[in-house]
DNA sequence: ACCTGAACACCGTTCAAGT
DNA sequence: ACCTGAACACCGTTCAAGT
């Protein structure tokens, strides 16, 4: 399964380090979107090195995203030895959404890996995926999550979070607020005796 | 405040409107990033005729949705008349989620239109706002909704479900199910009575 | 007054020539 | 084996010339 790259030439690897250190700074300071020509300039590359490397933008993306990721599986851990599992559930959800916005429009590449088997990020969303479902799945046991909830679904309802608070630090709304949001959705029993 | 607009020269009309259809053909068909080139031509009229008329893509999203938001203030009216404040409440959301999916990747400029005062799009933004006020306010005051929820909030959290809803037609979760997850959200109190 | 379409700009991607 | 950068393609946008 693990494949046995051949190491590479000398230049060649300080290249690939240039370039991956470089698109880190454009993809955080301009998003995903970044111009890749931009990236290589700045990398002092020629273009066509650029995607000799990375052959394409979500290749280049899934390297850049490489420390996050174990962020986010180390925060995993973290998660599982908390006592009590709605907590732990939350915490695995915060710590998606951090990784979520590790750059500006990052959410809609990873959905699109979803179902793309193809992507690069494919690998990381499985892996989130089976994530949230074990989170889940340990919640719903005890009755704290809801049961007719799937970790697809789950997941996606994260992305669309992460979606919107990208663009909404400048909006006057907060990112608690929604995660609230979606722990608790917007109705209330009649009863006002919940909270 | 209601422009008094010259009418225009017959051919301009004709041109004008068959833009307006064509668009939201392509619009429809491949979404919102449907190249306006293509547009234009589809139309049979010159790009820069097209940009006469429409200075912006912006612009043309906003003219081309127009119908789409007659029928979103309208299912507001008809939301007007239930009983039930959360029912009310509800169906005004479902409508706006009807909304948002009248072309594929359309929340992402409402999103942008929130911030930006100039927008086309920025009106049935701060109509959409209030309306969403109103039904809230109104499940609020009778105990149906968080306390602590604003509209515009509540109004991020519709577009962040659209948006990923556009994609999830062909990913096995069904919408409904995320309209449920923001509506009640995924936790459940210890005691399993709930549902 | 309005339209056309060539021209320009920008950016992603490829590939022949070079080391 | 790897790199460079010119060349190509695509698309949004402008504008001089035409009706």
């Amino acid at each position: 399964m693990v494949q046995d790259v051949p190491p590479l030439r000398a230049d060649a690897q300080r290249n690939r380090d240039r370039i991956l250190n470089t698109a880190a700074q454009h993809f955080a300071a301009r998003g995903i979107d970044a111009s890749l020509e931009d990236i290589a300039k700045g990398a002092g590359v020629g273009s066509g090195t650029l995607y000799r490397h990375f052959p394409t933008r979500d290749a280049l993306l899934a390297a850049t995203l490489r420390k996050s990721q174990e962020q986010l599986l180390a925060a995993a851990e973290a998660a599982r030895v908390l006592h009590h599992p709605a907590a732990a559930l939350q915490a695995w959800l915060k710590a998606l959404q951090t990784y979520l916005r590790t750059f500006n429009g990052l959410p809609a590449p990873v959905l699109a890996a979803i179902k793309e088997e193809q992507s690069p990020l494919a690998v990381s969303c499985q892996k989130v995926t089976s994530l949230t479902e074990e989170f889940l799945a340990q919640a719903q046991k005890n009755g704290h999550a809801c049961e007719r909830l799937c970790a697809n679904d789950l997941f996606l309802a994260a992305l669309a979070m992460a979606w919107v608070a990208n663009h909404v630090d400048a909006l006057g709304s907060s990112c608690e607020t929604l995660d609230d949001l979606l722990a608790h959705g917007y109705l209330r029993s009649p009863c006002p005796t919940q909270d």
